[in-house]
Formats: C-alpha cells, structure tokens, sequence
RNA sequence: GGUAGGGUAUCCAAGUGGCUAAAGGAUGCGGACUGUAAAUCCGCCCGCUUCGGCGUUCGUCGGUUCGAAUCCGACCCCUACCA
C-alpha cells in the first residue's frame, strides 16, 4: 500500500504535519478504531472506516480494533436524542462476537490487535471516573455540535452522554494509540481524547475522520436506524439489488469510499451509461464479501431478471396440494407463502395490479387454483417477489 | 421542591365529547414512465373480514357519558425554567 493513498478519502485530519512525519519515517502506528456493538449488524458505512484501517494494515501498521462492549450499554449520543434501549451482557456479547466475524470479512484476523473497554472500565472505580470528569468542562462540552444544537433547542441532553467522549478518549489513553479513526461525526469525541492524552504527558493522537457514506435512500447517512442499509452480513442478491437501487448521485462515493477507487479510475466510470458503472459496482461490492464467482453470478441473475424481464432460478415454492385447503384462492395461498406482512398488504397488492400469475395480471383476490389445469404456476408480486406454486 | 409544557400509528405532527382508525408531512409499498436510478404523476399505508362489517389503538388504571384520543381522578414517564 503506498503511503500517500493512507491520507485520501479523509474528512479531517487532526494533526497532519506530525502524522505525515510518522509515517514517513518507519516506525509502527498503533491505528486506533472503536465500534460499539449495539446491534448485531456492521454496514457499509463502518466498512469505509474499516478500509482505512486495513490501507494502514497494509501499510505495516498495528491496527487495534475496539470493541465498545461497557460503552454499548451508554449508548453514543451522536446524532438524535433518541433512546436507546437497554442492552444486557449477553447481549453485548453476541453482538461483539458477531461484529469481529463481519470485521474480519475485511481486515486481516492475524494482524488486528482486538481489544474490548471492559477490559479497563469493568474494573474502574467511580473515583476514577470522577477524576476523569475534572478533565472536561460543561462550556468545552457544548461546543460539540449536536449538543450546542440540542441545548438551544432545549432538547434533552443526559450526563451520561456527557461521559461519553471522556470514555472514547479515555480508551485512546490505555491504547495508546498514535492515530485514531472515526466517521465525521465521531470527531468531537476523538478529540477529547487526543486532549486526555495530552493532558496525562502522552503523546496526542493525531485524528482521521472519514465521510459518512449516503445510505440507500440517497440523502440520510447511512444507518440500521433509518433502514437504509446494505450490512457485512447480507446475502449476495441483497448486495447487489440493494447497490443497484441508490441513486446515480451518490455511486461515485461508493466507489470511492467502498471500493477505494481513485479519481482517475471514478472519472472513467463517469464516463460509461450509469446504469453500466453501477452494475460494475453492485458486482465489486458483492464479489467483496461473497467472491467473484457468486457476484457474477447475481449480475446474471439481476440481468435475467430486471433487464429481460425473466423468472429467477430460484425461488420459494409452495405445494398447494400440501396446503389441504378446500378452495386455494390466491389470497390464501399467497398468505401461506410466509413473504407478506399481512393478508391485507396482499390484498392491497391485488387490488394494486401488483400481483400476475405465469405473466398474467390477476386482480380476483379469490382465484382458485384448483380450477386450472396447470402442473405449476409462477407468481410474481411486484417487481422483485417471486413464488413457485405446484399443484 | 416550585412553575410551565408534554406523552397520538414506523418517525415527525394535528386533533380538545359524536361526522375520528384518527388531518398533514416523512419513510415505506404498489402502479405509470425508466435503467429495480433520480425526478414526476396516480394509488395504498392498524389487524381480521363472507366486503355488510368486526376487533384493537391515542402513556397506565379507573370514572363520567347513549358515546371519550378528547371531560374527571389517581398513577407512571419526559422536558424546560426557577430554587
């Protein structure tokens, strides 16, 4: 990895000059990045941090992935007051031990140094916590810009958010860690920790923050609260039809960020149909975790299906004899099939034209199976749920 | 502790006795147009239904009433401001 590609993509760097200097001359960084396991999914949001990680990986630096599993419970105040519910132990714990599985997708297991804030916390005394505190100031507190907001606005703010960079930087002390990274939003905290240091004699960290990566609907950061998502752990198709369906616009940064493509490389894609780059995308970003073969093989599969209009391969298949109904009507059918939320959305979709069987739009909620003559039929619900039905 | 405001569907938010399963946004879903893009237009968006209705919702419990998200009481929770 070459060393001027370790500075591209970042947002902010704090304390460039000293950084540059560093990795100029050969000594080991220890490359600091925390996540909190709050839920049990990473998305391609994290992924973009975690690529940076892996570039200084590679570049020969130690890079320490921290498992947030004592500030889980706290819950990051980033972004919206909203309360967050209350995670147990256990729960933590699967979700941390899901997270290293998903991590390890992208940074390589034997060279990342995990470490978990419990180790340190779990046996922290309140007076130490408290002296921690002394370090920070309610004005300095409020120059971060979510809780400058919410102050004004008189929303909420509870003191234990308040903790919550003293702990992130505390993290930083015991790391010791040279650099740290983050998302945009994270950079407030991740100075705190930089000033800790330098107020414990420790050399400070320097800072890198990356660019929030716009989700799936094209305007809102991406993130498992809004379900906008594409996570590490989804299935090939999902990968690919959920890249195939963000916007045009914000394509470029996936590239960028996602798959580490430089300008010249992105500015050639620009240059090529969209829909043509972004199934280049969809099928990177897939080969990515599910190998190549598997991502050529959804490419094909999206191509049968949206370009040519085609069935799937595969599908969910339900045996009607099975269902030892009397009259398998469409509705009752499609309800036994499990891929609908309700008996009313399928009658909604029905009574939408959403619904054709073997290509033929039906909207008679009651079709009967039983009074065709078919070996088995094809149902197609929209544009993407597809069901086999035998008879 | 005092004062004021508040808790409504996935989220934001109107509604202050019947016409309210509850305005309006947003998200989402379906259809048209496309490139499963964006933009735009149209429709849907608590559950069940023999499509006549039925059942459950407006912090919780109880009450008033023919009838309550709306009134009363108690309780729980949230927020700000002043101590």
């Amino acid at each position: 990895m070459k060393k001027n590609r370790l500075l591209e993509n970042a947002d902010v760097i704090i304390g460039q000059e000293e950084l540059s200097e560093s990795l100029n001359s050969d000594k080991k960084l220890k490359i600091k990045f925390g996540v909190d396991p709050t839920r049990p999914d990473l998305t391609f949001g994290h992924l973009v941090v975690f690529n940076k990680l892996r570039q200084f990986q590679e570049a020969g630096h130690e890079a320490i992935l921290l498992i947030g599993d004592y500030t889980a419970r706290i819950g990051d105040p980033s972004g919206r007051s909203e309360l967050r519910p209350e995670l147990t132990e256990a729960e933590v714990d699967e979700n941390a031990s899901t997270y290293l599985e998903q991590a390890f997708k992208v940074l390589d297991k034997n060279k990342t140094i995990v470490r978990r804030n419990s180790e340190w916390f779990g046996k922290m005394s309140f007076a130490d916590a408290l002296a921690l505190t002394r370090s920070m100031t309610v004005a300095r507190m409020l120059e971060r810009d979510d809780f400058e907001k919410r102050f004004k606005c008189n929303q909420p703010i509870s003191m234990v958010e308040f903790m919550y960079p003293l702990i992130q930087g505390y993290d930083s002390i015991i790391l010791q860690s040279d650099l740290e990274l983050g998302g945009s939003d994270q950079l407030f905290n991740m100075l705190v920790g930089r000033n800790l240091q330098k107020e414990k004699g420790a050399i400070p960290q320097a800072v890198m923050t990356l660019p929030l990566l716009v989700g799936l609907d094209g305007s809102r950061k991406m993130s498992k609260s809004y379900d906008n998502y594409i996570a590490f752990n989804d299935s090939p198709k999902d990968i690919f039809g959920k890249t195939m369906s963000i916007s045009d616009d914000v394509m470029w940064d996936y590239y960028r960020l996602l798959l580490l493509k430089d300008k010249s490389e992105v500015e050639a894609l620009k240059k090529v149909h969209p829909m043509e780059s972004k199934k280049q995308l969809a099928l990177e970003l897939t080969a990515l975790f599910h190998g190549l073969e598997q991502g050529q093989k959804e490419a094909e599969a999206f191509a049968q299906i949206f370009s040519r209009g085609q069935d799937p391969d595969d599908m969910p298949e339900i045996s009607i004899a099975s269902l030892q109904m009397e009259s398998p009507t469409l509705l009752g059918v499609l309800a036994s099939s499990k891929l609908f939320e309700s008996k009313g959305q399928i009658r909604r979709l029905i009574s939408q034209g959403a619904i054709k069987i073997d290509g033929e739009k039906i909207e008679d909620a009651d079709f009967d199976f039983s009074k065709t003559n078919k070996v088995d039929s094809i149902i197609k619900a929209g544009k993407k749920i597809f069901l086999r039905v035998t008879y």
